[in-house]
DNA sequence: TCTCGATCCATTTTT
DNA sequence: TGGATCGAGA
């Protein structure tokens, strides 16, 4: 005789079900697309909550916001308000808060700034003006520290590891780069994880703290933590080893932000007796889906050998199609839209758009626009990547912050104020020279006269009745100040105006100034409805909002009745639609020609592919188009309505995506030929470093650079040339 | 010394 | 497309 199962034990298979009652220990969930993840981790925290763990003592992370916010949504549906203290965010929003609380033990303030890539880039640019020969960009010195950052390296690990001199500017780079931030009491991004593992590590009393804090911790995506979020995890969960993660190997698609699929590959080494559940049925797609998706990533050498299955029904073939040009591909897919809406009374809100890189939105955008399908683009800039915004926050932090350089940079002369370069300069090396910040240095000098000394000293002015409105003032109302005390808004005003009046008459949406002023509007809202977490002084209270709003994502407003999604694949992680379209399955866009410069580039675009195809539910449609424009980067051609729609002169065939190759031909339908080339060589094959080629003339051969100026970079016999990739050859690889 | 317009350039994925 | 940089004019 057993009780009555709990609501939340409730219709779950064999699987899931062991999964969520496996509470103490290691346990290692593989779960497949589709295959009930979040549901697992729900019914997990309020399995936990049954067994009386209190909520305080549980963390569930993800890498998203609306994952975590979707999660914390569902538990409080299972638990009622007992969910409120359980902690569901993300990895950064998490060390955030640890840093709030403790981040003195290693120096900096409680206050402390939060540097986007922006600011991050700021500092960069100061760094390097010292030396201007050098050959290091402020971008790619950035995209290098994130890198071994991500990999939880600091300069000193980077240079006894690798004693190569080619880093020396590097590293002195970054080492001043690191300067910059401590003296600005400023952390990165990545410094959110690194600095908590730093403390942990470096104060074990804190350290002890924390873990007595989180005694059930409790991860998605586990397949995406990098080297810094692994040490934070075995950190915190090291004496009670009661860690539960979750995760799909297949769905690593974070490699470039440091994701290290060997953190699930070793999680049973990591952890000796680890529970291990494999959850490989999928309850979101058709049979054919999954068999076009499987046959993706069957090929990928590293993974964990698996196969989602499906009881439901093969569903429709999954819909190939080759369309002339890229517009027509859009047009095309608007136009398919239209028709499954209209005639099978699909809502636009149950279909995507999925494509590779950002800069595909705005040709769909168009077509979808010119089809008068109403359409949201996920995950767009969001609203506090935009200039206007940052400006406006930057002089809230100044305010809160004396020492925030890089918000100084951003707005001592926004609004123009007669302070330029010259000025700066002078006010830089003074800096430096004494050591002080640049608001304290600016104080100094607008004291001497001097040609600027006025328009420092309204500048200074300026920020001190903002720090005034900061000290007992509301978000909102700091929020104002900013806006109205600068004359950012009068700025925008007039700007706005004068656009309007040069381009009357003419059908144009809306100035651009218009535009800015509409998100300070926006800025300004989501300030007045921050609800602050408890007590605190004021700026503490700014503070908490300003980190929820710098760690958030796009605000996505629904039009009424739905709207097709647009969004990268990566947004696309961990979401599901009835009909989706993945589009531009062309070699060079997807896979991504960047993505195959290097050896696992292009087992990632793989999986990038798997995700993609995953997300559908019932109907996948995989587009393609025959020709592209030559030059991606030159500006969009101009529709001529008394021209016929001739082809842009310019315009290179495209060669289809390998991973169209081998798809299972009894589960799709369409251009087969234009898709799945099944004679002959399969075109310009994907090259990568290290593919075996052949060619005519040399021979065999091993890729050494696939992207060249002079072409190829191949060597035959150990000597490199460079030769026409048209005369190349893949040789496959062993399967 | 600052501002603004013209020109050139690179261009994946994101917390 | 947007950003950074450079030169002309104020």
């Amino acid at each position: 005789m057993s009780a009555p199962l709990p609501p939340h034990l409730l219709g779950l298979n064999p699987e899931q079900e062991l999964a969520v009652t496996t509470l103490d220990g290691p346990v290692l969930v593989l779960a497949g697309a589709g295959s009930g993840k979040t549901r697992v981790l729900t019914r997990r925290i309020a399995h936990l909550l049954y067994n009386g763990v209190p909520a305080e003592n549980i963390l569930a992370v993800t890498f998203t916001r609306k994952a975590a916010q979707e999660m914390k949504h569902r538990v409080t549906e299972l638990v009622g308000p007992a969910a409120e203290q359980v902690w569901v965010s993300t990895f950064h929003a998490t060390c955030c808060r640890i840093l709030r609380t403790d981040i003195e033990a290693l120096g900096f303030t409680r206050r402390f700034a939060i540097y986007d890539d922006d600011d991050q880039l700021r500092i960069l640019r100061e760094v390097l003006r010292e030396n201007p020969e050098s050959e290091l960009t402020p971008s790619k010195v950035l995209a290098r520290i994130d890198f071994w950052k991500n990999r939880g390296y600091d300069p000193d690990r980077v240079v006894a590891e690798h004693r190569e001199p080619k880093h020396g500017g590097l590293i002195a780079a970054w080492r001043a780069y690191e300067r910059g931030l401590r003296a600005a009491d400023a952390v990165d991004f990545n410094d959110l994880i690194g600095h908590v593992v730093k403390m942990f590590q470096e104060h074990p009393a804190v350290l002890e703290r924390w873990r007595e804090r989180f005694q059930y911790v409790m991860v998605d995506e586990y397949q995406d933590t990098n080297g810094l979020q692994y040490k934070l995890l075995r950190l915190l969960a090291e004496p009670r080893r009661n860690l539960a993660v979750v995760g799909d190997d297949d769905q690593s698609i974070y490699a470039f932000r440091g994701a290290d699929v060997t953190n699930i590959l070793n999680f049973e080494r990591d952890f000796p007796n680890a529970r291990v559940i494999r959850m490989e049925r999928n309850y979101r797609s058709t049979a054919n889906v999954l068999a076009v998706a499987n046959a993706v990533v069957r090929v990928n050498e590293k993974r964990i050998d698996k196969q989602l299955r499906t009881d439901a029904a093969p569903g429709k073939p999954v819909n190939l199609r080759v369309l002339p040009t890229e517009e027509d591909e859009a047009k095309w897919v608007a136009d398919a839209i239209g028709v499954f809406q209209r005639r099978d009374r699909i809502p636009y809100g149950s279909m995507a758009i999925v494509y590779r890189t950002n800069a595909t939105a705005r040709l769909f955008e168009q077509a979808l626009g010119r089809a008068r399908v109403p359409y949201r683009v996920a995950g767009g800039k969001r609203l506090h990547e935009r200039r206007e915004v940052r400006d406006v926050l930057a002089w809230i932090r100044l305010a809160i912050l004396p020492v925030d350089d890089a918000a100084f940079l951003r707005i001592v002369n926004v609004p123009p104020r007669g302070i330029g370069p010259s000025t700066l300069a002078a006010l830089r090396d003074a800096g430096q020279a004494a050591g002080q910040p640049l608001l304290a240095t600016a104080r100094s000098y607008a004291t001497r006269a001097g040609p600027s000394a006025a328009a420092l000293k309204g500048f200074l002015t300026l920020v001190e009745s903002i720090a005034d409105v900061a000290r007992t003032g509301t978000p909102a109302e700091l929020v104002n100040a900013g806006l109205v005390r600068t004359g950012y808004r009068d700025m925008l005003e007039r700007l706005a105006q004068e656009e309007e009046g040069a381009r009357r008459g003419l059908r144009a949406p809306r100035s651009e100034s218009r535009e800015r002023l509409l998100h300070l509007g926006q800025l300004l809202s989501d300030a007045a409805v921050f609800r602050a977490p408890d007590a605190g002084s004021a700026i503490e209270r700014t503070q908490a909002w300003l980190d929820q709003f710098g760690l958030a994502e796009s605000e996505e407003v629904v039009p009424e009745g739905g709207a097709v999604t647009l969004l990268t694949v990566h947004n696309a992680k961990g979401l599901e639609y009835p009909v989706v379209f993945s589009v531009q399955l062309n070699e060079g866009q997807f896979p991504h020609a960047r993505a195959l410069e290097d050896a696992d580039g292009l087992s990632e675009e793989r999986r990038l592919a798997y995700v993609a195809f995953t997300r559908a539910m019932s109907r996948l449609v995989i587009t393609r188009s025959a020709t592209r424009a030559s030059n991606e980067f030159a500006p969009a051609k101009q529709d001529d309505p008394d021209k016929p729609p001739g082809r842009a002169p310019d315009r290179t065939a495209s060669a289809p995506s390998p991973f169209l190759f081998g798809l299972p031909l009894d589960a799709v339908e369409g251009d087969l030929p234009g898709m799945t080339p099944t004679t002959g060589a399969p075109g310009l094959a994907p090259l990568t470093v290290g593919s075996k080629v052949s060619h005519p003339k040399h021979g065999a051969g091993v890729v050494k650079k696939p992207r060249d100026p002079r072409g190829v970079i191949v060597l035959f016999k150990g000597r490199p040339r460079a030769v026409a990739r048209e005369d190349l050859t893949l040789v496959p690889e062993r399967r």
